[in-house]
DNA sequence: ATGCATGAGTG
DNA sequence: ACTCATGCATA
Protein backbone atom coordinates (compact mmCIF):
# COMPACT_ATOMS: atom_id res chain seq x y z
CA UNK A 1 0.00 0.00 0.00
CA UNK A 2 2.29 3.13 -1.45
CA UNK A 3 1.35 6.37 -0.36
CA UNK A 4 -0.80 8.40 -2.73
CA UNK A 5 1.68 10.30 -4.31
CA UNK A 6 0.60 13.75 -3.48
CA UNK A 7 -2.04 13.94 -0.61
CA UNK A 8 -1.92 17.43 -0.31
CA UNK A 9 -5.59 18.04 -1.73
CA UNK A 10 -7.80 17.47 1.37
CA UNK A 11 -9.33 15.38 3.53
CA UNK A 12 -11.90 14.67 0.80
CA UNK A 13 -10.26 12.09 -0.14
CA UNK A 14 -11.43 9.30 2.39
CA UNK A 15 -8.67 6.63 1.34
CA UNK A 16 -8.64 3.17 2.83
CA UNK A 17 -7.46 4.75 6.34
CA UNK A 18 -8.39 1.77 8.56
CA UNK A 19 -9.24 3.43 12.14
CA UNK A 20 -8.93 6.97 11.25
CA UNK A 21 -11.90 7.43 9.27
CA UNK A 22 -14.38 11.13 10.39
CA UNK A 23 -14.05 13.85 8.39
CA UNK A 24 -16.91 16.09 7.72
CA UNK A 25 -19.01 16.05 5.10
CA UNK A 26 -17.38 18.09 2.94
CA UNK A 27 -19.04 20.52 0.51
CA UNK A 28 -20.09 19.23 -2.84
CA UNK A 29 -19.06 22.63 -4.69
CA UNK A 30 -16.76 21.60 -7.00
CA UNK A 31 -19.28 21.29 -9.67
CA UNK A 32 -18.84 24.94 -10.15
CA UNK A 33 -15.18 25.44 -11.20
CA UNK A 34 -15.86 24.67 -14.69
CA UNK A 35 -18.13 27.16 -15.61
CA UNK A 36 -15.48 29.41 -15.08
CA UNK A 37 -12.35 28.50 -16.00
CA UNK A 38 -12.15 27.58 -19.67
CA UNK A 39 -8.58 26.16 -19.90
CA UNK A 40 -8.46 22.88 -21.72
CA UNK A 41 -5.44 21.04 -21.77
CA UNK A 42 -2.52 21.29 -23.56
CA UNK A 43 -1.44 19.69 -26.11
CA UNK A 44 2.08 20.41 -26.03
CA UNK A 45 3.52 18.94 -29.02
CA UNK A 46 7.43 18.36 -29.06
CA UNK A 47 9.18 16.31 -32.18
CA UNK A 48 12.30 15.04 -32.53
CA UNK A 49 12.23 12.22 -29.60
CA UNK A 50 12.40 9.14 -32.25
CA UNK A 51 12.50 7.31 -28.96
CA UNK A 52 9.26 5.42 -28.33
CA UNK A 53 8.35 3.88 -25.54
CA UNK A 54 7.73 6.49 -23.22
CA UNK A 55 6.55 4.83 -20.13
CA UNK A 56 2.93 6.98 -19.14
CA UNK A 57 4.18 6.87 -15.63
CA UNK A 58 6.53 9.15 -16.60
CA UNK A 59 4.31 12.01 -17.84
CA UNK A 60 2.64 11.58 -14.17
CA UNK A 61 5.24 11.69 -12.12
CA UNK A 62 6.04 14.66 -13.48
CA UNK A 63 2.61 15.74 -12.79
CA UNK A 64 3.10 15.98 -9.30
CA UNK A 65 5.99 18.19 -8.91
CA UNK A 66 4.23 21.26 -7.43
CA UNK A 67 0.78 20.65 -6.92
CA UNK A 68 -0.93 22.64 -4.31
CA UNK A 69 -4.31 23.37 -5.49
CA UNK A 70 -7.27 22.02 -3.82
CA UNK A 71 -10.33 21.34 -5.78
CA UNK A 72 -12.94 23.33 -4.79
CA UNK A 73 -13.13 26.88 -5.35
CA UNK A 74 -9.60 28.18 -6.45
CA UNK A 75 -9.55 31.60 -6.82
CA UNK A 76 -5.87 31.23 -8.90
CA UNK A 77 -2.45 30.89 -7.97
CA UNK A 78 -1.26 27.52 -9.14
CA UNK A 79 1.40 27.29 -11.76
CA UNK A 80 -0.93 25.97 -13.95
CA UNK A 81 0.82 25.58 -17.24
CA UNK A 82 -0.93 27.88 -20.54
CA UNK A 83 -2.95 26.71 -23.04
CA UNK A 84 -0.79 27.17 -25.84
CA UNK A 85 -3.00 26.62 -28.26
CA UNK A 86 -2.32 24.35 -30.59
CA UNK A 87 -2.86 25.76 -34.25
CA UNK A 88 -4.36 22.68 -36.03
CA UNK A 89 -7.51 21.63 -34.42
CA UNK A 90 -8.91 21.14 -31.31
CA UNK A 91 -8.61 17.48 -29.30
CA UNK A 92 -12.02 17.73 -28.94
CA UNK A 93 -12.85 18.33 -32.31
CA UNK A 94 -14.26 14.38 -32.98
CA UNK A 95 -17.31 14.61 -32.39
CA UNK A 96 -18.77 15.90 -35.64
CA UNK A 97 -20.46 12.95 -36.91
CA UNK A 98 -21.26 9.99 -34.23
CA UNK A 99 -24.56 11.00 -32.19
CA UNK A 100 -27.14 8.59 -33.64
CA UNK A 101 -28.47 7.60 -30.22
CA UNK A 102 -30.57 4.64 -29.84
CA UNK A 103 -32.66 3.60 -27.25
CA UNK A 104 -32.87 -0.20 -27.76
CA UNK A 105 -29.32 -0.78 -27.79
CA UNK A 106 -29.29 -4.03 -25.79
CA UNK A 107 -27.10 -6.77 -26.77
CA UNK A 108 -26.35 -6.06 -30.84
CA UNK A 109 -23.26 -7.32 -30.23
CA UNK A 110 -24.69 -10.38 -27.66
CA UNK A 111 -26.96 -11.19 -30.37
CA UNK A 112 -24.00 -11.99 -32.56
CA UNK A 113 -22.39 -13.99 -30.03
CA UNK A 114 -24.79 -15.88 -28.19
CA UNK A 115 -27.03 -17.59 -30.37
CA UNK A 116 -29.13 -17.58 -27.12
CA UNK A 117 -30.59 -13.88 -28.21
CA UNK A 118 -34.14 -13.41 -26.55
CA UNK A 119 -35.20 -11.98 -29.88
CA UNK A 120 -38.42 -10.89 -27.50
CA UNK A 121 -37.88 -7.41 -29.59
CA UNK A 122 -37.90 -9.15 -32.76
CA UNK A 123 -36.31 -6.38 -34.72
CA UNK A 124 -32.76 -6.00 -32.45
CA UNK A 125 -29.39 -6.77 -33.75
CA UNK A 126 -27.07 -4.82 -35.15
CA UNK A 127 -27.13 -0.91 -35.00
CA UNK A 128 -26.77 1.25 -37.97
CA UNK A 129 -23.61 2.78 -37.53
CA UNK A 130 -22.92 4.75 -40.49
CA UNK A 131 -19.72 6.96 -41.21
CA UNK A 132 -18.14 9.30 -39.19
CA UNK A 133 -16.41 10.41 -41.96
CA UNK A 134 -18.72 11.77 -44.21
CA UNK A 135 -19.65 15.01 -42.99
CA UNK A 136 -22.36 15.07 -45.62
CA UNK A 137 -24.66 12.07 -44.89
CA UNK A 138 -26.78 12.29 -41.52
CA UNK A 139 -29.05 9.45 -40.88
CA UNK A 140 -31.52 11.29 -38.94
CA UNK A 141 -32.74 8.40 -37.53
CA UNK A 142 -33.64 5.62 -40.03
CA UNK A 143 -31.71 2.77 -39.15
CA UNK A 144 -31.54 -0.43 -41.31
CA UNK A 145 -33.12 -3.12 -39.37
CA UNK A 146 -32.06 -5.96 -41.64
CA UNK A 147 -29.02 -7.50 -41.56
CA UNK A 148 -27.40 -8.26 -44.38
CA UNK A 149 -29.05 -11.37 -46.51
CA UNK A 150 -28.87 -9.30 -50.17
CA UNK A 151 -26.19 -11.00 -51.11
CA UNK A 152 -23.55 -8.37 -49.74
CA UNK A 153 -20.01 -9.37 -50.27
CA UNK A 154 -18.95 -7.86 -47.25
CA UNK A 155 -15.72 -10.11 -46.95
CA UNK A 156 -13.45 -8.27 -48.68
CA UNK A 157 -12.61 -5.50 -46.35
CA UNK A 158 -12.42 -5.13 -43.00
CA UNK A 159 -14.30 -1.77 -42.47
CA UNK A 160 -17.53 -0.33 -45.01
CA UNK A 161 -20.00 -1.97 -43.20
CA UNK A 162 -20.74 -2.33 -39.70
CA UNK A 163 -18.39 -5.31 -38.12
CA UNK A 164 -19.65 -8.12 -36.01
CA UNK A 165 -18.70 -8.70 -32.67
CA UNK A 166 -17.19 -11.25 -33.96
CA UNK A 167 -14.69 -8.88 -36.17
CA UNK A 168 -14.19 -6.35 -33.56
CA UNK A 169 -12.53 -9.33 -31.32
CA UNK A 170 -10.57 -10.86 -33.95
CA UNK A 171 -9.19 -7.31 -34.97
CA UNK A 172 -8.76 -6.48 -31.37
CA UNK A 173 -6.96 -9.51 -30.65
CA UNK A 174 -4.79 -9.31 -33.95
CA UNK A 175 -4.38 -5.66 -33.33
CA UNK A 176 -2.31 -6.12 -30.15
CA UNK A 177 -0.42 -8.50 -31.58
CA UNK A 178 1.20 -6.50 -34.22
CA UNK A 179 1.50 -3.60 -31.92
CA UNK A 180 3.41 -5.22 -29.52
CA UNK A 181 5.19 -6.93 -32.16
CA UNK A 182 6.40 -3.71 -33.99
CA UNK A 183 7.65 -2.66 -30.36
CA UNK A 184 4.89 -0.23 -29.95
CA UNK A 185 3.23 1.16 -26.74
CA UNK A 186 -0.82 1.85 -25.81
CA UNK A 187 0.17 5.10 -25.72
CA UNK A 188 2.16 5.48 -28.44
CA UNK A 189 -0.50 4.52 -30.60
CA UNK A 190 -2.73 6.76 -28.96
CA UNK A 191 -0.24 9.61 -30.09
CA UNK A 192 -0.01 8.47 -33.20
CA UNK A 193 -3.14 8.31 -34.40
CA UNK A 194 -3.53 12.08 -32.92
CA UNK A 195 -0.82 13.20 -35.15
CA UNK A 196 -1.79 11.27 -37.91
CA UNK A 197 -5.07 11.75 -38.49
CA UNK A 198 -6.26 14.33 -35.75
CA UNK A 199 -7.76 11.74 -33.30
CA UNK A 200 -5.72 11.83 -30.34
CA UNK A 201 -6.34 8.95 -27.40
CA UNK A 202 -5.01 7.98 -24.42
CA UNK A 203 -3.57 4.78 -23.41
CA UNK A 204 -6.59 4.00 -21.81
CA UNK A 205 -8.69 4.06 -24.28
CA UNK A 206 -6.56 1.84 -26.96
CA UNK A 207 -6.38 -0.49 -23.98
CA UNK A 208 -9.87 -0.80 -23.46
CA UNK A 209 -10.09 -1.14 -27.58
CA UNK A 210 -7.84 -3.83 -26.78
CA UNK A 211 -9.34 -5.63 -24.73
CA UNK A 212 -12.97 -4.43 -25.49
CA UNK A 213 -13.95 -3.00 -22.87
CA UNK A 214 -15.82 -0.38 -25.09
CA UNK A 215 -19.39 0.13 -26.16
CA UNK A 216 -20.32 -1.88 -29.41
CA UNK A 217 -20.34 1.21 -30.92
CA UNK A 218 -17.09 3.23 -30.28
CA UNK A 219 -15.63 -0.16 -31.05
CA UNK A 220 -16.79 0.24 -34.32
CA UNK A 221 -15.78 4.01 -34.16
CA UNK A 222 -12.28 3.45 -33.51
CA UNK A 223 -11.55 0.06 -35.52
CA UNK A 224 -11.11 2.23 -38.87
CA UNK A 225 -8.70 4.63 -37.33
CA UNK A 226 -6.47 2.21 -35.21
CA UNK A 227 -6.65 -0.16 -38.93
CA UNK A 228 -5.16 2.65 -40.83
CA UNK A 229 -2.70 2.86 -38.00
CA UNK A 230 -1.56 -0.80 -38.39
CA UNK A 231 -1.18 -0.30 -41.99
CA UNK A 232 0.90 2.84 -41.55
CA UNK A 233 2.56 1.47 -38.80
CA UNK A 234 4.55 -2.03 -40.57
CA UNK A 235 4.86 -0.50 -43.78
CA UNK A 236 6.84 2.37 -42.28
CA UNK A 237 8.88 0.51 -39.70
CA UNK A 238 11.51 2.24 -40.75
CA UNK A 239 10.64 5.87 -41.24
CA UNK A 240 10.92 8.43 -38.74
CA UNK A 241 7.33 9.42 -38.49
CA UNK A 242 7.02 11.73 -35.97
CA UNK A 243 6.73 10.82 -32.58
CA UNK A 244 5.78 13.15 -30.05
CA UNK A 245 5.05 13.70 -26.55
CA UNK A 246 2.50 15.31 -24.87
CA UNK A 247 2.25 16.53 -21.60
CA UNK A 248 -1.14 16.85 -20.34
CA UNK A 249 -1.57 18.72 -17.46
CA UNK A 250 -2.70 21.57 -16.27
CA UNK A 251 -6.62 20.35 -15.20
CA UNK A 252 -8.16 20.68 -11.63
CA UNK A 253 -9.18 17.42 -11.48
CA UNK A 254 -11.32 15.90 -8.19
CA UNK A 255 -8.70 13.79 -6.97
CA UNK A 256 -9.51 9.93 -7.12
CA UNK A 257 -11.56 9.01 -4.26
CA UNK A 258 -10.84 5.76 -3.29
CA UNK A 259 -13.78 4.06 -2.01
CA UNK A 260 -13.47 1.45 0.51
CA UNK A 261 -14.01 -2.22 -0.19
CA UNK A 262 -16.81 -2.64 2.50
CA UNK A 263 -18.47 0.41 0.74
CA UNK A 264 -18.24 -0.65 -2.89
CA UNK A 265 -19.61 -3.75 -1.77
CA UNK A 266 -22.87 -1.79 -0.57
CA UNK A 267 -22.97 -0.18 -3.42
CA UNK A 268 -22.53 -3.64 -5.29
CA UNK A 269 -25.92 -4.85 -3.26
CA UNK A 270 -27.37 -1.62 -3.96
CA UNK A 271 -27.02 -1.58 -7.55
CA UNK A 272 -28.24 -5.45 -7.95
CA UNK A 273 -31.66 -4.06 -6.35
CA UNK A 274 -31.84 -1.12 -8.30
CA UNK A 275 -29.35 -0.18 -10.99
CA UNK A 276 -30.90 3.45 -11.06
CA UNK A 277 -31.31 5.36 -8.12
CA UNK A 278 -33.33 8.09 -8.01
CA UNK A 279 -31.93 11.85 -6.79
CA UNK A 280 -33.22 10.94 -3.14
CA UNK A 281 -32.22 7.57 -2.80
CA UNK A 282 -28.76 8.62 -3.86
CA UNK A 283 -28.77 10.79 -1.40
CA UNK A 284 -29.66 8.56 1.48
CA UNK A 285 -26.93 6.44 0.54
CA UNK A 286 -24.62 8.38 0.22
CA UNK A 287 -25.50 9.69 3.71
CA UNK A 288 -25.47 6.25 5.17
CA UNK A 289 -21.91 5.89 2.99
CA UNK A 290 -20.21 8.81 4.27
CA UNK A 291 -19.53 9.76 0.59
CA UNK A 292 -20.66 12.81 -1.30
CA UNK A 293 -23.88 12.67 -3.27
CA UNK A 294 -21.57 13.13 -6.67
CA UNK A 295 -19.56 10.26 -5.87
CA UNK A 296 -22.26 7.99 -4.95
CA UNK A 297 -24.19 8.78 -8.57
CA UNK A 298 -20.82 9.06 -10.59
CA UNK A 299 -19.70 5.23 -9.21
CA UNK A 300 -23.57 4.32 -10.39
CA UNK A 301 -23.27 5.70 -14.03
CA UNK A 302 -19.75 4.41 -14.15
CA UNK A 303 -21.67 1.15 -13.28
CA UNK A 304 -24.20 0.99 -15.63
CA UNK A 305 -21.69 1.57 -18.38
CA UNK A 306 -19.66 -1.42 -16.85
CA UNK A 307 -22.35 -3.31 -17.96
CA UNK A 308 -22.86 -2.41 -21.41
CA UNK A 309 -19.40 -2.99 -22.43
CA UNK A 310 -18.55 -5.56 -24.60
CA UNK A 311 -16.90 -7.88 -22.56
CA UNK A 312 -19.14 -8.69 -19.58
CA UNK A 313 -16.90 -9.75 -16.78
CA UNK A 314 -20.01 -11.05 -15.03
CA UNK A 315 -19.77 -14.42 -13.58
CA UNK A 316 -22.30 -15.85 -11.86
CA UNK A 317 -24.83 -13.25 -12.98
CA UNK A 318 -28.11 -14.59 -14.29
CA UNK A 319 -28.74 -13.85 -17.36
CA UNK A 320 -29.71 -10.21 -17.63
CA UNK A 321 -31.73 -9.26 -20.65
CA UNK A 322 -32.16 -5.78 -21.60
CA UNK A 323 -31.31 -4.72 -18.33
CA UNK A 324 -32.86 -1.70 -17.31
CA UNK A 325 -35.15 -0.30 -19.56
CA UNK A 326 -36.68 1.85 -17.18
CA UNK A 327 -40.48 1.61 -16.19
CA UNK A 328 -40.07 0.18 -12.53
CA UNK A 329 -41.81 2.75 -10.39
CA UNK A 330 -39.94 2.41 -7.77
CA UNK A 331 -39.54 5.90 -7.43
CA UNK A 332 -37.20 7.19 -3.96
CA UNK A 333 -38.86 7.56 -0.47
CA UNK A 334 -37.00 5.10 0.97
CA UNK A 335 -35.26 7.11 4.20
CA UNK A 336 -33.78 4.48 5.78
CA UNK A 337 -31.56 6.65 7.88
CA UNK A 338 -29.71 4.53 10.70
C1' DA B 1 -5.31 -2.58 -16.47
C1' DT B 2 -8.92 -0.02 -14.00
C1' DG B 3 -11.37 3.10 -10.93
C1' DC B 4 -13.33 7.41 -10.43
C1' DA B 5 -14.10 11.78 -13.11
C1' DT B 6 -15.33 15.27 -16.76
C1' DG B 7 -18.19 17.01 -20.45
C1' DA B 8 -20.90 17.13 -24.55
C1' DG B 9 -25.22 15.94 -26.10
C1' DT B 10 -30.09 14.76 -25.10
C1' DG B 11 -34.66 14.91 -22.63
C1' DA C 1 -29.92 13.93 -14.50
C1' DC C 2 -28.62 10.32 -17.67
C1' DT C 3 -25.85 8.23 -21.41
C1' DC C 4 -21.56 7.87 -23.82
C1' DA C 5 -16.94 8.53 -25.13
C1' DT C 6 -12.66 9.40 -22.95
C1' DG C 7 -8.94 10.08 -19.85
C1' DC C 8 -6.08 11.23 -15.52
C1' DA C 9 -4.42 9.00 -11.68
C1' DT C 10 -3.78 4.61 -9.53
C1' DA C 11 -3.11 -0.04 -8.11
Amino acid sequence: MATAASNHYSILTSSSEPGSMQQTPPPQAYRDAHSLLQSEYTTLQSSGSTLGHAHQWLTAALSHGGEGSPWPASPLGEQDIKPVEVLQHSPRQAHLVQQSQQHHEAGAWRATTMPSMSTSNGQSLIYSQSGYGEPGMHHEEHHSPHLSEHGHPQSLHSDEDTPTSDDLEQFAKQFKQRRIKLGFTQADVGLALGTLYGNVFSQTTICRFEALQLSFKNMCKLKPLLNKWLEEADSTSGSPTSLDKIAAQGRKRKKRTSIEVSVKGALESHFLKCPKPGASEINSLANSLQLEKEVVRVWFCNRRQKEKRMTPQNGPMAGNEDVYGDASPHHGAQTPVP
